[in-house]
DNA sequence: CTGTTAGCGCTTTCAT
DNA sequence: ATGAAAGCGCTAACAG
């Protein structure tokens, strides 16, 4: 019934006949002058607190253009000083809990440093990419931060913006070989602390679902899991490239079950392969934890709120925008300072919960 | 063991004693025209493919310009031609999932139409919603977004801008007695169907927990309800206000039982609240959907991925970021256009899923 | 078709 | 402590 209307809208206009949007025209510190009878690099030393300027002539300008409603046209201004107050951003997508966290940290830095923050979508793609960087280049922004996508296999473009002397911040996603600040997860320590976590709990058939090994990240994890498990005897483990999605979790463990493979402990680089995982799980009526311990990456919302609740790495992502906006700002507003690359490295929080605690009686299916 | 690190970092000094970033000086179009022995109108004029300039001349521009590496000094060109390429977007936070899905839409059409996006937090405060809008407004945006915060119960600061002749669209949380363009969800629709939906389970005793009724879309959705079950016959319903949260979901339903109130069907303004509801339900060991049907409002992704799944209302977040770009960027780019405000209404999609469904056999618990 | 000139709104020497 | 004047890099009206 309601069927017939899914994926129209409607446009309604109100009946309101007017010109909504007047433009009117913006008071410029001439005009400031003019009304103070002042010229005016009096108005704009004194609206930028220059030392020189009495303390009386200070007060009538502030209070004037206060209640005219004057405005600084930044634009002008970062024109004519060549500084600007803009920062960018290149993020794969902003719709993952995990970016936008970044997102939402960064920009609050941003906003208390005084700077706005621009951002752009790669897409997982390398030519998004390159022409999201053009894009922020061409708003003449002071500086970029970028978490790499996906498909991003180069550092060229990269290269260039350091050579142009474009401050840069990388996070999360990197490419390590280049010679910028960084912000990123410890994701080695992570990766090994879960499967160590794992091996715990009594597991001895271990699956690692792992990403594609040429971004840094799904590379640490990789390499934090096998040092994790070649500490110790008589185990098995196996790792699977590039299945990081529900999809490709669901298929890869479905197989592995097929040929009657059962492992008995599965970390996930990514939470939805976990998720894909347990599905296959659960419809193979297996035990969670106790027949098939699970354990994600990334603490995405969903992993507390789903039965069996599912272990998870937390990534700090609020920090990490933080970190990365704290260290662009800082590079930016001293360009000449000699400096060496800052690499931040948060530590990720190893949330254990229903999905791989076998061991004490916290586990449980309480329906 | 780890618990040691936990909230701490690093921070790693590489060795590399470089100065990482050295300001190169930029390339402006006098530069170019003294490399071609022109002059730099023909040259702004070439680059902006004036419709007076010979063909070879602007290949022979466009040419040099690419090779030099020359890029337009985008703050120049909007100081002098009064017009800017960057919007604005005012949400109360950024890591929500409907949010940063809205922030996904607006941008992919502000990045095809040739604008870059600004994006400010209000974290739900009024006073930061102002703060926010004067910085766009710094920034000399064209144009401003916005979905007002929960605290916002005051028009002014928004009838400000309009006044100053900002072009302005409202979303999904708006203030409707502003002449400005919309985009929203008919959240009235959405809960009367929803509510329908449950009634046609039926279900008999309905509770509605809703949010603040002074922002529009939870007072729509509120009437939605009301209107739905004041159809019905020998129905009994109650409303409980500002109650969104999982928190609160969980209080105020845990309450009802207590005094012995069982309803069978909730309808939730947000899925928080539905979870929380829901939770509770569990405790009690009442079958969901078969003693309580639950339902909640946003398709959170966690909605789908529970037990059992969640119904929910898609609000069609992605869309709604799409239209809000389109409709700013027409505004922008027609200022002088006598416009009628716009209303773009799009239609949410109600998910049935396990958690409401009685009638037939799809509902199971599945483990 | 192209050059000349003026100026967007601000900051910043250099004078006074 | 304040004013005069010169531009930041670009565009556009007016000439030719």
């Amino acid at each position: 019934m309601h069927n017939f209307f899914y994926f129209c809208y409607y446009i309604i206009i109100t009946q309101l006949e007017t010109r909504i949007f007047d433009m009117k025209k913006k008071i410029t510190i001439h005009d400031l002058a003019k009304m103070l009878n002042m010229t005016a690099s009096t108005i704009s030393r004194a609206l930028n607190d220059h030392p020189k300027i009495s303390q009386e002539t200070k007060e009538l300008v502030r209070k004037k253009a206060e209640e005219v409603g004057y405005k600084r046209n930044l634009i002008a201004s970062s024109l004519r000083t060549g500084k600007g107050t803009t920062l960018g951003m290149v993020v794969p997508r902003i719709n993952r809990d995990f970016i936008s966290n970044v997102i939402a940290g960064a920009e609050r830095i941003c906003r208390e440093k005084g700077y706005s923050l621009i951002i752009c979508q790669s897409e997982e793609d390398l030519e998004r990419e390159r022409e999201a960087l053009r894009t922020l280049l061409h708003s003449r922004v002071s500086g970029i931060m970028i978490s790499i996508s996906a498909k991003t296999n180069t550092s060229e473009h990269l290269e260039t913006l350091i050579k142009e002397g474009v401050p840069l911040v990388q996070f999360d996603r990197i490419r390590p070989e280049l010679p910028t600040h960084c912000v990123v997860n410890d994701n080695y320590r992570a990766a090994y602390e879960a499967t160590q976590h794992l091996i715990d709990q009594g597991c001895r058939y271990l699956v690692h679902l792992s990403g594609p090994r040429y971004i840094n990240i799904y590379e640490e994890r990789c390499r934090g899991f096998i040092d994790a498990v070649s500490r110790v005897q008589n185990i098995r483990y196996e790792i699977v490239e590039s299945a990081i999605t529900r999809e490709k979790g669901y298929e890869v463990i479905k197989q592995m079950f097929e040929i009657n493979r059962y492992p008995d402990a599965i970390l996930a680089a990514s939470d939805y392969s976990a998720l894909g995982a347990m599905l296959v799980a659960k419809e193979k009526r297996l035990m969670i934890p106790h027949q098939i311990a699970i354990v994600g990456f990334a603490n995405e919302p969903f992993t507390a709120l789903i039965n069996p609740s599912m272990t998870s790495i937390d990534q700090k992502a609020y920090e990490i925008g933080e970190n990365a906006a704290k260290l662009l700002i800082d590079t930016v507003e001293n360009p000449s300072k000699i400096k060496k690359p800052t690499k931040i490295v948060l530590i990720p929080q190893l949330m254990i919960r229903e999905s791989s605690t076998i061991q004490n009686g916290l586990s449980d299916k309480k329906n």
